[in-house]
RNA sequence: UCCUGAGUAGCUCAGCGGCAGAGCGGGUGACUGUUAAUCACUAGGUCGUAGGUUCGAACCCUACCUCAGGAGCCA
């Protein structure tokens, strides 16, 4: 393999004899030479290479277009304009592949509307190469803030047959022809879908190994159009035996705040670049989150400052129902200004599983607001005792029989356990200020969109 | 699914009842160690679709389609 453009740009001294593999970015043509601008993909800056009249190759330098593909042969030296550090004088160049004038990307910037629609050529762009680069290290990133606190990584099914997982409408897998309805002929003899959680199995898992997290597939069959939305999203989630909601806050708070700090530390070329493009305030924001704590606030205490706050909201602030999103927006971004962890909701608003408080009324669920994107985490403490779990089931029509795995859980050693769920393209969306979610993942799945 | 807005050249948009426009991009040429290079010339259109109003519609009206933003659902 030829050295990444990344590399020979952090080079300390010349180097003789050097590849240089990429795509043009930009082209620019003096009498006997051209100077053509090649980005690999491998960081967000190009490679200014010189290549004069007479080399092998040169005479296939007009087709050497934007986007075309070109191998470079040459030496790395100081360059002598401004803009960049060091360029590669050319002694040969080859076009690998070229790209004609229907080309769609220009040296100017499109709209991400219209690179939504090219979708296969728009990693090629300095901001989604940028998201698409950062998405790997944010996935590497979570994975080592796991396996450096002693979780477990575990796979929890993507085909389940729990119809009713309280997350919403499912997708269903079938090989049974359109039309057929006998479920007993189907390929499981019984209906199956794609997964919306792994978190009923991840406890399985959690009361056997301690910690684990799932960071996986996720699929939504809601007919969302929103900025915040895919059908099929990756969801991280963690699930931690011996451990209570005020516990599970604190993982969950240090996860977002250790991401955050691993964008600065691990991707500050993009940073920069997406601070001057795409959101101005996103170099501060990473750093206020890194360094100042937290709010947490119980629902019963948000009700009352959304409510005294003196703000005229579309939505009233009422007890007992869901915090609007207006209402959790103005929470993070204009009361705490900071991210805010809401706790302990109304029973009745929330799912099955969720731990049923000492009052009665709530259960032991808690949300993490952030600004600009608004919950980001959603999680509680589960329910551990046989009883109540089989209280609750009773109360949301649950069958204990389809669930009766779940209910051994509480039958044979059951403990306190608490998990949340954390969306990766949000979080993707939180460190790169990118403003939709379809910006953030390489082929979005929203209603009415599966191209490519 | 609901609400709002927008569809005019490859892209971004102006034109808002009377000849279809600009910038960028493309092509051709010139020029220059250039930096989203510069200069000149040039090609490029079913004004989203279908109806309607009008002497005349890109422009006004209706329906539909598509896209975007907001809401709900949630991560």
């Amino acid at each position: 393999m030829s050295a990444t453009i990344k590399e020979l740009l952090a080079s300390e001294a010349v180097r003789d004899g050097v590849v240089a593999q990429g795509w043009v970015r930009t082209r620019r043509d003096s009498k006997a030479f051209s100077f053509l601008e090649l980005n690999d993909g491998s960081c967000l800056k190009n490679l200014q290479c010189i290549v004069d009249e007479g080399i092998p190759g040169y005479e296939h330098i007009a087709q050497c277009t934007t986007g075309a593909a070109v191998r470079i042969d040459g030496r790395l030296v100081a360059s002598r304009g401004g803009a960049q550090k060091w360029e590669v004088q050319a002694t040969a160049v080859t076009l690998l592949g070229g790209a004609d004038e229907s080309f769609p990307l220009q040296k100017k910037g499109h709209s991400p509307e219209f690179l939504r629609t090219i979708a296969h050529l728009r990693p090629r762009t300095s901001l989604y190469g940028s998201v698409f680069r950062v998405r790997s290290r944010l996935a590497y990133a979570v994975h080592r803030f796991f396996q450096e606190r002693g979780f477990f990584y575990v796979h929890t099914p993507i085909i389940t047959a729990s119809d009713c997982e309280g997350a919403g409408e499912m997708f269903r897998v079938t090989t049974l022809a359109p039309g057929a309805d006998d479920f007993t002929k189907d390929f499981f003899a019984k209906q199956a879908f794609l997964t919306v959680s792994g978190q009923l199995e991840g406890e399985t898992m959690a009361t056997a190994l301690g910690k684990i997290y799932t960071f996986g597939p996720t699929f939504r069959a809601e007919n969302s159009n929103t900025t915040r939305h895919a059908a099929e999203f990756w969801m991280i989630e963690p699930e931690m035996a011996f451990c209570d909601l005020a516990q599970d806050m604190d993982m969950a708070e240090a996860q977002v705040k250790y991401l955050a700090q691993s964008m600065l530390d691990e991707s500050p070329e993009e940073v920069e670049f997406l601070g001057k493009f795409v959101d101005k305030g996103l170099r501060e924001r990473l750093e206020f989150v890194v360094n100042r704590p937290f709010e947490r606030l119980s629902y019963t205490e948000a009700v009352a400052i959304l409510q005294r706050s003196g703000k005229s909201f579309e939505y009233p602030v009422a007890y007992g129902q869901n915090l609007q999103s207006e209402h959790e927006r103005w929470l993070t971004e204009e009361h705490c200004r900071c991210p805010v962890t809401v706790f302990n909701y109304p029973k009745d608003i929330k799912p099955f599983y969720m731990r049923l408080n000492d009052d009665g009324q709530t259960v032991a669920a808690m949300d993490l607001l952030v600004p600009g994107i608004g919950e980001i985490v959603g999680g509680s403490q589960r329910e551990e005792r046989l009883d109540q779990l089989q209280a609750n089931m009773a109360q949301h029509g649950l069958s204990e029989e389809a669930y009766g795995w779940y209910v051994d859980l509480r039958r044979y050693g059951s403990v306190p356990h608490a998990g949340y769920g954390l969306g990766f393209e949000r979080m993707l969306m939180f460190v790169t200020g990118v403003p939709n979610i379809r910006d953030v993942i390489p082929f979005a799945r929203t209603p009415g969109h599966c191209e490519f």
